[in-house]
Formats: C-alpha cells, sequence, structure tokens
DNA sequence: GATGAATGAGGATTCATTCAT
DNA sequence: AATGAATGAATCCTCATTCAT
C-alpha cells in the first residue's frame, strides 16, 4: 500500500515511476526515523537505502523537515481515520471496547514502525506532533474514560485513576511495537512477526477482560 | 569519577568545584539526552545550559560519547543495585511483587529522566545499552517469569504470555515517565509532580494485585 | 542564433514560437543578470520569470555561460554598430559630439538593463568583457580623445586630464542608469521613465556645451 | 586602521591575535565582496585568501552575511562620520564645495574597494544598503541642492537639472574607483595609484570650478 | 579549570547539467 | 519543444575535538 496502488492495468501509466520513487524513499525514511530519530537520520542514510544520491531526494520532498512531515502523515493519516470511525461509531461503545484494541492492532501490522515514530515525538515534548496529535488523541482520552465510567468496571477505579487506566493501555499497545527492536537484539524473538502478534492480541484482549470486568 | 562518590570526608565540606561542576554538566546533559537523544544533542546546548564554553566540558569528559556513558551509568547504577539486591533477596520474592514496584516507582522519582533516556537507546535496537542491559534485564525477566510461575496468578495466565504480563508491567511503568513531557504539552498535567507519581503508585499497586491475584 | 535575426520572410508572419520563446528567455535573463550578476542569478530564477521549466532552457541555449554570452550580445551589438558608424562617419566629428550623446542616450533608452550588465563585468576586472570590449570601447576613447584635442576646449584641458574627461563623461551617461533602481528605492522616482531620460539628455547636452566649449 | 590600532605598546596584548584575525578576513572579504559581490563571493575564496579553513571564519562571524555586513559597516562607517560632520560644519557650505570632494577623495583613497562595495549593492537595488544609506545619502543630496541653488551658479541650472548634476558627480567621483579594476585590464594604468588619484583630484576641482563657477 | 581559535568530517541544500520520455 | 528525474560539484554551516594560553 505504501508503494502506490500499482493498479497494475496497462494504459495511461501517469508519473508513476516518480510516485514510485517517493514511495520507496518514505519507506526507507520512515524505518530510519522511527530507529534513529529526526537528528540522528541523515539523508544519506535515506538516499544510500534507496539506492539515489542525496539531490535526488529533492525532487520528491523540498527538504528533511517535509520529508520527515509526509513519513508522519502518511503514518498517522490511517489511524486517525479508522479512529475517528470509532469516535462516531455508537455510544455502546463499551462492547466494541475488545475490538477497538483488535483493530488497532491490526493497523500497526500494517505498519510497525508508526509506535516508534510516534514516540520519538513524543519523548521530546512532540513539537512537531502535538497540533497534530491534540485533535487526535484527546477525543480518545476523553472517549475512552466517558467508556470506562459507563462501562461494568466503573466501581473498581477510582475516577481519578481512569486515565492512568486509559494511559496504562497505550502503554501496552504501544510499548510492545517499540521494544521490539530491542527485545530482539536481548532475546532473539520478533515481537512483530505475524505469530507474536496474534499472542499479543490474544493477551490484550484477555487484559481489557479483566481490567474492565466487573469485579464479583 | 564523573558520578562524583561524593568521597563524604567531612560531610559539610564542599565537594571539590570540579565535581560539582561534572555534576552540573551531568545534569545538564541528563535531561538534554533524554529529551532529544544522543544525536540530538549538540555539546553546544549542554555547555550553553551549564554556562560554560565547548571546550570547559573537556576538562571533565573525555568525548561525547563518554558523556554520555557517564549520564547513563550514573542513573542506571542505582537502580541496577536495588534490582540486584532484590534478585538475590529471598526466595519469597513474591511476597515482595507489590513491594517492588514502590521501589522502582521510589527510584524513578529520583531520577525521573532515566526511563526517556532508556527508551532512546531501546528504540534504536539498544546498541549502546544492550551489553550493558542484557546483564541488568535478563535476570528481572527470568526473575519475574519465575515469581509469576510460582505465584497465585499462575494458572490465570498461559505460559506463553507470562513474558507479555512482564513486559506489559515494564511498558505501564516506564510509559508513565516517557510520556510525561508529551503528556504536559497535551493537557498541561505533569505525571512526574510527586502527587501524580504518588497516584500513579497507588494504581500500578491495584494493577498488580488485580493481575497477579488468585483467580476466584 | 539566440539573438534571431530575424529571419525577415514575410514581415507579418509570426516568427517561429521557438524564437519567441528564446526572446522572452533573453528578456528575462537579461533583467536578472543586470540586476544581480551572473553569480547571482540562477536558472532557475530565469525559468520562472518565463514560465518554463529549467531544462527546456537548455532547449535554447547551451549553458547558463552561453545565455549570458547572448544576452550581452544582444545588448551590446547594436551600440557597436552605432558607435562603428560614428567611428567612420567623418573627420569632422566634433560637431557631431553632441549628438553622439544624443543618439546613445536613445539607444540605452531601447536597452536600458544594459549598462548594469556592463558594469557588472566592470566590477569584475572585466574578464568576460574584456576581449568584447576591448575592441569597442578603445577606438572610442582614442576617437573621443582625438576629438577633444582637436575641438575647442582643447586650451582648457592639460593633456593629460582629456582621458579623465572622456572616463567622466562614460560615469554620467552610464551611471544614470545603474543608479536607478538604486535611485527608484530610495526616492520613489524612476530615472529610466521617459521623461527623466529626456531631461537627462538635455542635462547632458548642457554638460558637453559647457565642458567642451570655448573658454573666452 | 582596519587592523586595530596595534598601538604597539608592549603590555597587555588582550586578544591581539583574535582581533587581527577578524581584520585580515574582512580585508579579504573586502576585496572578494567588491570584485565579485556577495553571491559571487564564497567562503573558500575568503578563507583561502586569508589562510585559513572555512570553518574558522565562523570563530570571526556569524555567517557570511554578517560578514558582509561588517565589511560594509567598517567601511561605510568612516565616510558616515565625516560627511555628518561635514552636514553640520557651517552655513557658507559652498565656500567648501571644493574641499569637500578633496576630503573624500581622501577618503576613498584609504578605502578604494568601498565604491565598488558599495556599487554592487546599488546594482541590484540595494535591499541591504537602502536602510542604512536611505540616512546617509537623502542628506546629503538634500544639502548639495541647498548648496548648488545658493551657489553662484545656480542660475546655470535650470531647478530641475540641479540633482542630475549632483548625481553626475556623484558618478564621476565614485566611477573612477569602480572602473579601475577594468581600466588597467584594459590599458595598463592603475587609477588608483597615489600619482593617478592625486590627478584626478585636480581634474575633480577644476570640474567643480566650472560647474558651479558663475557664468560671465 | 576555563577558553579563544583552529579544523576535519559531515550535514542539508542548491545549482547547472543531462537524459529519457 | 517541454519536462520529470537523476546527479556531480559546490555552498553555507554545524559539530566534536584539539591545542595553546
Amino acid at each position: 500500500m505504501p508503494t502506490a496502488p500499482v493498479t497494475a492495468r496497462a494504459p495511461a501509466a501517469p508519473r508513476r515511476k516518480g510516485q514510485i520513487t517517493a514511495a520507496r524513499i518514505l519507506d526507507a525514511a520512515e524505518e530510519l526515523f522511527s530507529e534513529r530519530g529526526y537528528a540522528g537520520t541523515t539523508l544519506r542514510d535515506v538516499a544510500e537505502r534507496v539506492g539515489l544520491r542525496i539531490p535526488s531526494l529533492y525532487n520528491h520532498f523540498d527538504s528533511k523537515d517535509s520529508l520527515y512531515a509526509a513519513v508522519l502523515e502518511r503514518g498517522i493519516g490511517p489511524v486517525r481515520t479508522v479512529l475517528s470511525e470509532y469516535m462516531e461509531e455508537g455510544r455502546d461503545a463499551y462492547r466494541d471496547s475488545a475490538r477497538v484494541v483488535e483493530r488497532i492492532m491490526a493497523l500497526l501490522e500494517q505498519r510497525p514502525n508508526l509506535p516508534r515514530l510516534v514516540l520519538h515525538e513524543t519523548l521530546s515534548g512532540g513539537q512537531r506532533l502535538t497540533p497534530m496529535l491534540r485533535e487526535w488523541i484527546e477525543p480518545i482520552f476523553a472517549r475512552a474514560h466517558e467508556m470506562v465510567e459507563a462501562g461494568p468496571a466503573a466501581h473498581r477505579w477510582e475516577k481519578e485513576q481512569i486515565p492512568l487506566l486509559v494511559l496504562a493501555m497505550y502503554h501496552v499497545v504501544v510499548g510492545h511495537f517499540t521494544i521490539a527492536p530491542f527485545y530482539r537484539e536481548l532475546s532473539g524473538e520478533d515481537l512483530i512477526q505475524k505469530q507474536a502478534l496474534a499472542r499479543q492480541t490474544r493477551f490484550l484482549r484477555k487484559l481489557v477482560a479483566i481490567l474492565f470486568a466487573e469485579e464479583e
């Protein structure tokens, strides 16, 4: 999907090559930015990985900064879409709460670099992301908050703990992806493999069940 | 040497001026490294924050790299100590499990930049940290694993989920600190303030109770 | 070829589109070169002003350098023609001396960027212009010199002052055009407008009259 | 004077070396900027001429731009001083009119690159100079205007010709310096040599005498 | 211990130019 | 004739580091 639809139909190949190159640049940049952060990534690295010379990058992006913005946008865009759909879905959101986690996991499976990308921003105060994320994350927190409050586990958590619970879920979901490269280095296991992700999804489902379940 | 053993002598005796300077450099560097990562932090930034000129830094540290190592060492050292104590403590570790979280939280309260520092390493595969952390984190995982297995909640979790559970706890503990600067930007609330940390500790205690509790 | 001999054919027949484009490029380049000099002008600027993309310029000119040469040639050509005519005209050149100024002013009115263009060359030692100008300017100086010597004001000026007088006239004529953009910025008045040029021409006539007049 | 007072007295050599270097950079930059303009001058050229590496320039100036500004300021400063003195001198300015020319010539003899420097700015509309020169040149024109109007030659020139006359004098004075490198290329003679300058000053004095003299 | 000055290495960016389409 | 894409060379500038003072 990143590399353009490539809908393969023969005729009218309009500017295809350029867009493919642009997508390849985005792919390379995404990996590097998510791994090394903005400052730690050089255009030389990006160009090398794509198999281009540095100035060629400028045929597709105006600057390192705008390349970074494009990477971020491409990654966040779909998530934003899914989440905003979810936001508006229905009032009985609690019932879907388990499904949300799965949908997000499915999404991140497609773009496993995204959490690391976002985390880099997060670590530095998110100067770049804040405007973008404020409108994205804020309603989610609000929604989640209200969801928990209305759910069966409401009485289990003090009101002031609910944000912490939401944050905790966020950390567990996102953390799984962010720790992956390090975990691989440490244990040899790749947490992002299909199988590992399935396991984690199951785990998350259970976690939700336990934490949001009614206390008997 | 940079970490300044605080050579105890007369307690009122002011440390050598040089050691004070070194500590101030470490402080500044810690903040910057944890916020911007290694590549994103320049010696100019560090020097400016300390109120020195760049070459003066070299009177206290051999290189940017060794400054970074010193920051890491100073931060991680105490944690390592506490944890290794804990590792060797006794076999009835489960009983202490709740206390561990609190001790770690108390530790991180002293050095709230540490998680972000470590996370930066983590994100990039931890080339720098791996050797250091392998010996630190690995036993913890092992220990935790065995702890959970021996605990009352063992039957609740499938065997293959236990590492995920441990990781999850790690993410929740660490994530709280790493998201702090961003959360402040977003909501204005400082998650690292004494009060917020106390609340989070309470929350964690409950979390542990729920997740590790015996299922009735 | 760039200067487009205007291959005469049917006078009404529109020049080839290519030639029109070439002329538009020359126009844009002339303005930019005269304002910013060779180094300060980029092909991007030129292309933008013409409404083309950079590579298209190469359909009309071999290189930035040859474009510059073409601009220079197109500008200087006519002046050279007029002057060489004048050079050969007659021996009684003095009588025409007033007329020369007017003819030159008329010429420069058509191509007011030319003096700035030449001046840029002049400032840098004229590496590019010297060969072209040596054969152009030198005879003029010679001629002017001889003209003044033979004229009625000869006794007023010491022999060694005559070159300075000629140079002075040159500076006044050329300077009027070169200072124009700055003068406009400063005072709002455009020295190159028809009216202002007419005034300057009258002023020059008077100047010539005074400086070359017989002293009684 | 550019290279610092160097008042040679032995003691207290405070930061002498750095200022000397800075002055040498200014010297080199002045020559190059005046010859090739801002865009045509590279820091590599400057550094080479000074015998430094490029980054060293940044120990003395913040940027190419600020180096340029410093060159301009150093050059224009003294002229500004002299002229502002002159501006306020006395009401009987006409009597001094001849002397002004000589004083300006003396000044430019010290800093013969200045006119070319200024001319470069002038050619491009003087974006950089305008603010600086507006306050410098404008009063001069005003003053000169009033001077001529009050002088004995007033009736010779139409009122609207007076600014042209002032401009003409400006062009002759400045032009002599700006044409010098080209003239040397052309004729081998150096117009900036002491002797040549003396001759030009005499010529200017005569010119003033003629143009501002009473018509009999 | 602190710093001004110098510098090799490298980083982002621009520019003129080429080539295939 | 026009242009998207690619690129070698160069430009300004920053950075970590060294050294003499």
